[in-house]
DNA sequence: TCTATTACAAACCAACCAGTATGTACGTTA
DNA sequence: TAACGTACATACTGGTTGGTTTGTAATAGA
């Protein structure tokens, strides 16, 4: 049963209110009162859990982002035997369940990426640690995949995936820009001739 | 011989300062105090020639930065007789010649999309006519190396363009937020991989 | 049940910032 | 050289925004 006051759930109100808004509007420019209405509470709530906008962000990429980038991403893919299977049947998927609102917002992670990392070292450090263990997940996927016959056994694993995840989000960015599905469709398909290059011969 | 007063000059400085102030803090922060200051100019020569710090942002996209981005990863390029050995070349080049300053503020092109495509249409579709140029060009030079036979003929050439475009901004993108030059070398290796898929076989 | 502490609510504030209004010096032209 | 238009310079303003302060209701512990 819910108590009338929970300090738990005004807590995950807030992160996910920071969560959506800055996705759309970018951190800097979301609105502490666009926020609290999304959350549906008070500034006086906000500044009781956070020292201020900052710390908001702060906690937000680490307790709301992280996961939504690794369950999406990497979590899905994580046990397959195959990854360079498993690795285009995500990429499929997520084209095909792209919608205009989402291709037009682009992914979270790059977004706060191009905008705080330049500017606020915090940010930047945060969001670098997601970026390394989706990075580090997939070379670890890439591994397995080696020792199961699945992946060539001369492709350095730490940099294909680097390479994966950099043409990943570079793909969603141009996508977002262009607000096209075609580019989308296009870059997947680049995508796929290189994970093909990764399978033994 | 210059005058003092120079209306030409003023503007280029004034895009000029926009340019740099915004590559570095992003378009909606970066302070009109401080692009006047880079110009060494005041608000009223801003406000002379120009309706206010959004068409400022217009026309610096359409004067300063489109030349910024298509002379250095296009027309650098544009002639070559062997497309992926061009790309290939202009790659390394670009990796070498990076410095940390660099490294940290990334591209312009993709800060600029990434902050504001979302958010404002006239700086998406300005954006966009530069993202598409820029792949049109490559889809062009892929095309003249399958006339060539440089190119591969059952490739796509505008759908290759799109992804060589994505994974190159990619790959900016996420070495400027690890602020890393392995993640830079390591996608730059990931691209050649996929440009030799091009090649004749 | 009394009390202390947590969890808010709401009014307030100071700083910042894009934009404007007004004033002035320069330069061109007749 | 007089006069008029262009090219600035400077002081000001209105709105927005992150942050603070003060007050109050709910909850937990003794």
């Amino acid at each position: 049963m819910p108590r009338r006051r929970d300090s738990t759930t005004t807590k995950q109100r807030l992160l996910q209110a920071v969560f959506r808004v800055s996705h759309r509007e970018g951190f800097r420019s979301a609105d502490l009162q666009a926020i609290l209405a999304r959350a549906g509470v008070t500034k006086g709530a906000l500044y009781h859990h956070f020292r201020g906008k900052t710390d908001l962000g702060y906690e937000m990429i680490d307790q709301v982002l992280r996961d939504w980038i690794l369950d999406r991403w990497l979590h899905s893919v994580q046990k397959a035997s195959d990854p360079i299977d498993a690795l285009i049947e995500l990429a499929r998927k997520a084209e095909q369940e792209v919608t205009p609102e989402r291709l037009a917002v682009g992914c979270p992670l790059n977004n706060l990426s191009q905008e705080m990392s330049a500017v606020d070292e915090g940010f930047r450090l945060r969001l670098s640690s997601i970026y390394s263990d989706w990075r580090d997940g997939l070379k670890v996927l890439l591994e397995n995949g080696q020792q199961r016959g699945t992946v060539r056994e001369d492709v350095d694993a730490l940099s294909a995936a680097t390479f994966i995840v950099a043409s990943w989000e570079g793909s969603i960015g141009l996508a977002k820009c262009e607000r096209s599905t075609d580019v989308l469709s296009a870059c997947r398909q680049g995508l796929e001739r290189y994970l093909e290059t990764l399978r033994p011969l």
